[in-house]
DNA sequence: CCGCCATGTTTACACTGTAAAGTTTACACT
DNA sequence: AGTGTAAACTTTACAGTGTAAACATGGCGG
């Protein structure tokens, strides 16, 4: 392969890496078909990312970073209304989000750590950020944020579960969609008000 | 290796893939290092499972089949209570299973299909079993499947991201079982009176 | 006794991630 | 201009994966 001054590579690489993470998922990105679409040899791949997870934990970070644009977009958006509708734009962005970018949503929050490196402090951050938003939106304010893991993770349960195929097709995307919705919303509206 | 009247081997792959699969989990778990603690070759044990898949599968079959149990002995000591008791149990349970199980857990809910055969239509039967009990603890009854699996989903969020360590540790285990559980019976005790 | 079938092994293929060492290119500095 | 050095990339190799095809062997029924 010609010599193209390194940074282009990198790019090249994640380029494709996304790509086909977004065409044939995960388990379909392997370093040497990688290596092979963007014309180099596999370890070259090496020489720009540790190994395959450390590549994988960028494409995460990306994936934080769309989410976190559509989360605040939403939140803009329903900045009029109550604790409750902005919950309810919250929870519908974020699970729009998971079904419209399924590939990304599975590295971002289904791999099991035990085949991934420990997500990097630095990232980690980023990716908290996301969370955060669920917790402020409730009446109290972010005094409690377990609670928006909670709703957060109820969120998770459905679209998890879609993306998985492991919910009956005869459930309508929408319903569970709504369901699951009202569902944080009801536990935003299950809060005392104190701020 | 000896022959041993075939049935026996089989009982030997699956009691060292379960011991795998509990021990080190689902990725350790390769068709060579279970034949080398078995004292077989590995395509022996293709005689006795299609594919790794479906050895998966009967494993899966098993974690259905002692949740089941787990769910029902639940709902057997609560029968006397109200439908909100009953799913106060169930729920309750069922985090309780996934987390003791986390393993077993993994491999029912959480893998993803594209990495594994579409799971057969008489096991997958089995597993819905378990899903309906959800539904049946509405007050009004089972007429409302997709609210069980919606609260099923939810029960699944916060387990799975638990299993998958995507939870903060500083997020005490106890009390995101309660809120998980509490949001469960929140939505029954929403549902209308009808039987 | 003989043939068949269940049970197993041997060998092989096409993958995977990744480490070590070697090679080529480009550029800075004397 | 010539040389040193560092960046960019390749070659080769290892150890692992799932699994298919062909071959061997044991025991049992006819």
């Amino acid at each position: 392969m010609t010599r193209n001054g390194g940074s282009e590579t990198r790019a090249a690489i994640l380029e494709e890496a996304r790509r086909v993470l977004l065409d044939q998922g995960y388990t379909s990105l392997s370093m040497r078909s990688l290596a092979a679409a963007i014309g180099c040899t596999p370890t070259t791949i090496y020489l720009y990312f540790k190994n395959k997870d450390s590549l994988i934990h960028t494409l995460i970070d990306e994936g934080m970073n769309m989410l976190h644009g559509r989360l605040i977009q939403a939140l803009e958006e329903s900045s009029e209304g109550c604790s409750v509708e902005r919950m309810r734009a919250l929870a519908g962005a974020y699970f729009d989000f998971g079904l419209e970018n399924q590939e990304y949503y599975e590295v971002m929050f289904m791999l099991h750590p035990q085949h991934m490196d420990r997500y990097p402090a630095a990232k980690y951050r980023s990716a908290r950020r996301n969370l955060e938003l669920f917790a402020e939106q409730l009446p109290e304010g972010p005094s409690q944020p377990v609670v928006g893991i909670q709703i957060w993770s109820a969120l998770h349960g459905t679209i998890s579960l879609l993306i998985a195929q492991r919910i009956d097709n005869k459930f309508s995307r929408d319903e569970l969609r709504d369901l699951a919705i009202e569902q944080a919303v009801a536990t935003v509206a299950a809060r005392p008000i104190e701020n």
